[in-house]
DNA sequence: CTCTCTGCAAAAGGTTTGCACGTCC
DNA sequence: GGACGTGCAAACCTTTTGCAGAGAG
């Protein structure tokens, strides 16, 4: 049996777990909760750290806004999560890691993924000398 | 002749004054200031609030930067500007108006246009239920 | 003369940082 | 026990706002 005199709402499921540690993260309770929100389900995920701050509030987790925003970079810079720039003021994460695209709701915020495959991209200039393209952002902006 | 009383280090272009008027804004004389530092020569340009704020300060013009965050919204919504959105954290403007792409250098911050014709977006997705599209927006970054 | 724009300072986000304390291994 | 993470508050940066005074038409 697993630990049972701590039934706290935020129990993590192994394999989110096991994903911050082949990351190389340690696993703490705040981590855990944050990955869990994220990574648990499956499900492509676009947050922002306010956004992902009031979901763990939301689940009785205490944590502070700076610790969501150091957990989104160490889960960006270990792979986990990349950062979808739509606006500049907001910075979304988003837990598909997988190249593809985005419709970005202007009125409301909203992120929605498009398929790599729905969006053909058939040419691109070269890079500039001695420059490396790192990654090829497309953005439908929907104004409705 | 023109004035001669006054050799002012942004003495406006007539053609400068006259886009302002017929973009409906008055002339005034930090209007004309940025005007010309962005409009002048009909080169592309991609400024910041504060790349704008200095250029004007090192041609001698004192203005606030409260001022270059109004004309720069005002140039905007008047249909000379358009922003480009590349790094959550700053807003760039861009001259340019034709559709058109970025090179977007991580490094540097610098911007870099890509005519359209340069990328073929051969497919797109349709709009969800209800919206449309305003933009198609295509970055390229570059992390070198 | 009127209406709008500008300047300033202050506020308002969103994000980062420094440091003491807590906690994972 | 030692290294690493967390919490808090304060700092930071970009951007916005409110209002008094200046300038354009």
């Amino acid at each position: 049996m697993t630990t049972l005199h701590k039934p706290s709402p935020d129990q993590p499921r192994p394999d989110v777990a096991a994903r911050l540690r082949q990351a190389g993260l340690r696993t703490t309770r705040q981590r855990l909760t944050l990955a869990e929100i994220l990574f648990a389900d499956g499900c492509d995920r676009h947050v922002t750290a306010e956004s992902l701050f009031a979901a763990a509030a939301a689940r009785g987790t205490r944590l502070s806004l700076a610790t969501v925003y150091n957990c989104l970079h160490q889960f960006t810079n270990a792979g986990l999560l990349r950062i979808v720039t739509v606006d500049s003021g907001r910075a979304y994460f988003d837990t598909n890691l997988d190249p593809h695209h985005h419709f970005y709701y202007e009125k409301s915020g909203e992120l929605q993924d498009i398929p790599a495959a729905d969006v053909a991209v058939s040419s691109l200039p070269a890079a500039p000398e001695g420059q490396r393209i790192s990654r090829v952002d497309v953005i439908l902006r929907l104004d409705g």
